[in-house]
RNA sequence: GCGUCGGUGGUAGAGUGGUCAAUUACAACAGACUGUAAAUCUGUCGGCCUUAGGCCUACGAAGGUUCGAAUCCUUCCCGACGCA
């Protein structure tokens, strides 16, 4: 029996993956999910460059606006919401298309991660946070040496991670990927450094026109503390043009390392020839 | 014109006789990724040699002092400031 087929676009931010998703949708009767881990949050929109409704144009769009800027949204969340999205379209005889610009999140759908069911203990991360990298490691020798040994010694959010699951679980699980039972079809958009600089400061720009810091202003009265706000990155603490070009530039650097190691990418510069490839699928 | 301070690697900016191819930060390049992922973390970063290591070219320019200079001296060029 022929697995059904779930399409996603993703590629660095500012290659058009969103207008092609759009495109896609209305041809081939599809509906979108979004894999972006800060579209998901309601009132961050100019900032995070999501979709407007008139830009929807009618398609359905899953995993935009689904948790407050209060509340921390995490992989697993996505994971869950975004298999009851692409569950819910097919049976709607529609199309899935996953379309964004977070690797990790599109891995952890189209990989199937497991991921450790142990949820986050604010209190314990908060005292471990005050140790050093390297007590934390010595204890995490102490507790679990085969995940001590893959770690990364220096990053401290994964040492605290490792040890707080380890609280639960008693050791680190091996990781587990459960693949799902569909056929994801992986299109990038990729663009030349020159052609995606351009295309980004004019998207910061037009950022900054339609309200970038009113929107802030916006999420500092709805209760959003600034600490908060720094969470969300550098479009959300005191941003300039200037910085937000230079951030955005080396955020599309580091998706790109992501993505380049995942040979199921098919990769296209022109969203047009993406469109063609997929149609004729 | 006189005086003062300064000119360091892609940028900013330490170093003020040997341990200096030169702290650090930023940029650049590469990479990791077990519930924060626009997060977090790592490596490289003058040139050449496969590495230990070695060689060469380098701290505005040219000379000089010294066993040894980015560091001291002289002259010159450039910049900032002050006085004319």
């Amino acid at each position: 029996m022929k697995k059904p087929q779930v399409i996603v676009i993703l590629g660095q931010t500012a290659t058009g993956k969103s207008n092609l998703a759009v495109k896609l949708a209305k041809k081939i009767n599809g509906e979108i999910i979004s894999a972006d881990s800060r579209q998901v949050y309601s009132g961050l929109n100019i900032g995070t460059g999501k979709i407007t409704k008139k830009e929807m144009r009618g398609v359905p769009h899953y995993l935009l606006d689904v948790v407050s800027p209060k509340h921390k949204f995490t992989v697993v969340e996505y994971q869950t919401k975004t298999i009851k999205a692409i569950t819910e379209i097919l049976k709607k005889k529609k199309i899935p298309i996953i379309c964004g610009g977070t690797g990790y999140y599109i891995d952890a759908i189209t990989k199937g991660v497991v991921f450790p069911e142990v949820l986050a203990n604010a209190k314990l991360r908060k005292r471990l946070n005050k140790k050093t990298t390297a007590e934390l490691l010595s204890t995490l020798k102490k507790l679990d040496i085969v995940r001590a040994k893959n770690i990364d010694p220096n990053n401290k959010v994964r040492l605290i991670r490792a040890i707080e699951i380890i609280k639960v679980l008693g050791s680190v699980p091996k990781i587990k990927e459960n693949k799902l039972p569909y056929d994801f079809i992986k299109i990038g958009l990729f663009l030349p450094p020159d052609i995606l600089k351009k295309k980004i400061e004019t998207r910061v720009k037009k950022m900054f026109q339609n309200g970038l810091l009113n929107e802030i202003k916006k999420l500092k009265q709805s209760g959003v503390s600034e600490k908060r706000l720094k969470e969300f990155g550098f479009e959300y603490n005191m941003p300039t043009p200037e910085k937000v070009i230079k951030e955005t530039l080396k955020y599309a650097k580091r998706q790109m390392t992501w993505f380049k190691r995942d040979p199921e990418i098919k990769w296209f510069t022109d969203p047009n020839e993406a469109f063609s490839a997929l149609k004729t699928d």
